[in-house]
RNA sequence: GCGCCCGUAGCUCAGUUGGAUAGAGCAACGGCCUUCUAAGCCGUGGGUCAGGGGUUCGAAUCCCUUCGGGCGCGCCA
């Protein structure tokens, strides 16, 4: 019997008639704030109009009204009808779930669904640096959650490989170009190439020229020009992968730019088949004033196609190729006027699933509170992070746990979770303004913190097995005090929790959670012996870390981070 | 000028599909390791939820408005 069905039928004893429907009371069921308030709550205000009766009245009669084997007491307090269950039915309830499924949390509603995942999307013949994070950490993040529910991910790399500057850097290594300089520097060799085409340019306009037919080039496939263009596409992607291999993300398609090259034919053809297509100024483009945006620019006046028409493209592409449920795009705010417009021409196009289209967008990256700059050198490159966050941590290893083995891949494990759960701490939609200190920062609300909670379970739980101990029976009353207890209600939310930050395309909501039960379960171990004398107490704190470490390690796995055994 | 987003403790932020006394972490100060990992735990101080108005039994949350900040607004992506 559940708490909703309870209160339906304890209205119609106290107030004889139906009140309010099953769903109604459903939904207006609620967990407070505080524990000392009761593990349920149904507030009575809501019912106050139809009974022409003061909620705190209302709550009086209907916690007359009402008994249960599971519950402990009613109480009605200010207007609420608080309820309290039984401590220890509760706790072994929600263990024996958590313990249970295979996947706790997880789920299989997106079975046969597919969902497209479009992060990262990083540009050839450039560094890797900590405005690509967010993207990358989110979209990874997404992937896992939605695979977590049973989805079929695509996620899909789509790379910045198109546009004049690739033109420019195939004839500045032409000119000056060195195959083996470029083998060994990668990326940075190009950036030097691209940087001295544009500084001898400005002296020499013909080089303009120049460096736009070697891009005329490789548009018609000339292959000379493609044999040097494919190969510092290969060349960007191995410096990326080695970030990608660190961060443990992969993707399914690297389909960018340069793949909708011939796909866009259809696209000019069925919008001026759809009318949508007029002319202004010498370019062609989407009007869409009547929906208070300004015009979606297709065609240039000189006939090439730009963003717009290529993101077109790639979502019809998307759609013939994948039959997506979902598509999204986790790139960062300055664009979303360009998703909006791309939504709405799809969805003038006649296309239905432009609803199912989403940009989950988030916000810029400082350093230090100045705009990231290349140029300038005021910029943080990913691979320096991340490797400054291994040694910090290889650091801390080596003096507060000199004796752990594998001290290499532990450091690792721990110094780039520091820095992904630096980044997927807050809500996305947050600018970031990047400190050393604080992505370094490996106490309190960190990932650091929340593995070494993960690791202090597992090493309870060793000892556990250990000292040999019989198996006993477990007493759940054991985990009746109030610091057993919020950790159990903290893992009876955690499913509601992946659902939240499915539909809010918000990662940072599985973050939080790993914090909030990293410090129950520390409050917990720190108030109560897990390895008690009493058999039956023993086994029901160890039942509870068993749980917490699992769910701490499932958590984090969603977030993208690793959870080390030992630290 | 127009549009979108943001504004909560000294700092960084949770809480925003309306609900009980607005919470963490960092920084500061003071405690706790002869028992399960001190990357930990406990305590102290710290608030005009940017300002004003409105809706509501009830507003940090919804609406209007002012101020402050960010981003965007035709041939870049």
């Amino acid at each position: 019997m559940s708490i909703a069905s309870l209160v339906e039928s304890g209205l119609e004893t106290a107030f004889g008639s139906a009140a309010m429907d099953a769903a109604g009371v459903a939904a207006a069921l609620e967990v407070p704030p505080d524990a000392a308030l009761g593990d349920y709550a149904f507030p009575c205000f809501k019912l106050a109009k139809s009974l022409r009766k003061a909620p705190p009245m209302i709550a009086d009669q209907l916690a007359g009204a009402m008994a249960a084997p599971f519950l402990d007491r009613v109480e009605s307090v200010k207007g609420y009808l608080n309820f309290y269950i039984d401590r220890a039915v509760y706790a072994r309830e929600v263990l024996a779930r958590a313990a249970a499924e295979p996947a706790y949390g997880g789920g299989a509603e997106g079975a046969g669904k597919t969902v497209c995942i479009d992060y990262s999307s990083i540009n050839i013949a450039k560094r890797f640096h900590i405005g690509h994070l967010s993207t990358t950490m989110i979209g990874n993040s997404l992937a896992r959650l939605y695979r977590f529910r049973g989805y079929t991910v695509v996620g899909i790399n789509h790379l910045g490989d198109w546009g004049t500057q690739f033109g420019k850097m195939v004839c500045a290594y032409k000119k000056w170009g060195d195959r083996a300089a470029v083998e060994a520097g990668g990326v940075d060799e190009m950036v030097k190439l691209y940087v001295r085409f544009d500084r001898e340019s400005e002296n020499d306009p013909a080089l303009q020229d120049e460096g736009r037919a070697w891009f005329k080039k490789i548009e018609d496939g000339d292959p000379e020009a493609l044999s040097v263009f494919n190969w510092f596409k290969d060349v960007t992607l191995k410096d990326a992968k080695k970030v990608y291999d660190l961060l443990g993300v992969r993707f399914d398609s690297y389909a960018g730019e340069s793949f909708y090259n011939d796909k866009m034919d259809r696209v000019i053809r069925e919008l001026r088949e759809k009318n949508l297509l007029t002319e202004s100024d010498g370019a062609w483009i989407v009007n869409l004033e009547a929906y208070g945006m300004p015009p979606c620019l297709i065609l240039k006046k000189d006939g090439a196609t730009l963003y717009a028409t290529r993101d077109l493209a790639a979502a019809l592409y998307r759609k013939d190729t994948y039959d997506f449920d979902r598509c999204l795009y986790v790139v960062a705010y300055q664009q979303d006027l360009h998703f909006r417009q791309l939504f709405k021409v799809l969805e003038l196009m006649g296309y239905d699933w432009a609803e199912k289209m989403e940009h989950v967008s988030f916000g810029m990256v400082s350093y230090e509170g100045q705009t990231l700059s290349t140029r300038k050198g005021h910029v943080v490159y990913l691979e320096d992070l991340l490797q400054n966050a291994i040694r910090k941590a290889r650091a801390i290893i080596d003096e507060k746990s000199p004796n752990l083995p594998d001290k290499d891949e532990v450091a690792r494990q721990v110094g780039v979770g520091a820095v992904v759960f630096f980044d997927l701490y807050n809500n996305r939609i947050k600018d970031i303004d990047f400190w050393w200190d604080r992505a370094l920062n490996f106490e309190g609300e960190t990932g650091p913190y929340v593995q070494y909670t993960h690791a202090r379970c597992c090493s309870v739980l060793r000892k556990a097995a250990e000292a040999g101990l019989a198996p006993a029976e477990p007493d759940y009353s054991a985990l009746a005090d109030p610091e057993a207890q919020a950790v159990v209600r903290l893992i009876e939310q955690f499913p509601s929790v992946v659902t939240g930050a499915i539909d809010r395309s918000e990662p940072s909501q599985v973050t939080r959670f790993a914090v909030d039960l990293a410090q129950a379960y520390n409050k917990f171990y720190f108030e109560r012996r897990i390895l008690d004398d009493d058999p039956g107490a023993r086994a029901a704190r160890l039942a509870l870390t068993g749980v917490t470490r699992d769910l701490i390690k499932t958590a984090l796995y969603l977030i993208g981070i690793e959870s080390p055994a030992r630290m």
